[in-house]
DNA sequence: GTATATTTGTTCGTATGTATT
DNA sequence: AAATACATACGAACAAATATA
């Protein structure tokens, strides 16, 4: 693990345990390159980081202070893959869980930008948290760039595996979201009444080298699923 | 303007102006740096300021490339003031505004860290775009930091108007949302039918020194709004 | 397939600027 | 006015991943 890493990683733990609230300081500058034996350079990217990651935030000539604790109850928005909200992991089962290999819809074609007889495979997933059905997940790898799925990778860790196996890193996604009426096949897997409304995401997940390898659709549950940004 | 910031914008334009696409290679880092007239630091801080607000990702041994541009019918759901997709600006337009300075709600007061017997401004604004009903938004204002509000701020832009005249900067905020079934108020604001269900968004706004000055609940139009991140 | 060049990523050190205390 | 603390910018060296010959 890289240095900038390490530090920010250890100051993340250090706001945990020392159990620190909105607006506490964190040591200068200069105490934590003494305490961590680095350059400024590197102190600085670890902060930098914690505070694109929303813990913290740097006032000039003041100092550098803690953020608000996300409440439990919230799932960040901006992990749909992983499920955690960084300072209490929720549990994130899968059920329900079904692979297919097959072709892709004009739609899902174009959102994997790949020919129309690109083999595909199709999963779905229905997540739960404690018991509670969070929301329904459809998504599409490309077979050329994740050669084999099965439901036991399924029901695990899709993202982990082909990290693991194939080191296929995830880099970044375009994400589009609206509220939206549930359809009939929606509402009867999330357990809602029909014409129930959800909040329906689309994302198209890139490498960390830029190639699409997922399109997903994910319909949450409308009272089981509440996020933070 | 400082240097960073110029290279930033200046690459930038330089995507729009000549189209760039998805996929599409930047100038390396030592071509850029004697472009710029500027160190490998200053060129870097640009580059990972474009690729934090999605504009292009970097590839270690590789390169720098364009990301996709967002749908221009989606909006940037981190920029819930100021409403531009960074490409096209969509012009939103505040009707149905009232300013009232009153006492805050315990809710209120708890969202502000405020007491409940501190003056804040609530302001209710419609926000459409192109004549569609977009969002009805809900805020209050601490009065002790933003001494003054009238329906001719509210109109235009409440945060341009604070930094003008108050020197108060936005910094960061706490947002959490779900869908959930409108009030009768709100469905008849946005022009539902009742029990119709929306986006609902609770967003605390800090400013760069990180005091809190404004509480805001919006609820948006399932139809008209439409998001990315 | 391998060696080499290219390109981004990390880390160090230093100087100067700017905002707050 | 002075001290403190973060912000910007420069330069250099080395590491790691990728592309190319």
């Amino acid at each position: 693990m890289l240095k900038y890493q390490k530090i920010a990683e250890q100051l993340f733990s250090f706001i945990k345990s020392n159990n620190l609230k909105q607006g506490d300081c964190l040591p200068s500058l200069n105490k934590l390159i003494q305490q961590y034996g680095a350059s400024k350079t590197t102190v600085l990217k670890a902060l930098d980081q914690l505070e694109r990651d929303g813990f913290i935030y740097q006032v000039q000539g003041s100092g550098t202070f803690v953020r608000n604790i996300p409440d439990e109850h919230f799932i960040n928005f901006n992990v749909s893959h992983g499920w955690t909200n960084d300072f209490t992991k929720t549990k994130m089962e899968n059920s329900d869980v079904t692979v297919e290999k097959t072709l892709p819809t004009p739609l899902v074609a174009s959102r994997l930008q790949c020919a129309i007889d690109t083999p595909v495979y199709k999963v779905q997933r229905l997540k739960k948290q404690d018991d509670k059905i969070f929301c329904l997940e459809t998504s599409y790898y490309n077979a050329n760039v994740v050669p084999f799925l099965n439901e036991d990778i399924a029901k695990a860790s899709i993202f982990h595996h082909i990290s693991d196996v194939y080191q296929i890193n995830v880099g970044f996604s375009d994400k589009y979201f609206k509220v939206r009426r549930l359809t009939n096949f929606e509402s009867d897997k999330l357990n809602l009444p029909q014409d129930s409304f959800g909040l329906a995401v689309h994302e198209t997940f890139y490498t960390t080298a830029g190639d699409i390898f997922d399109f997903s659709e994910n319909v949450y549950h409308h009272e089981n699923a509440t996020f933070y940004i």
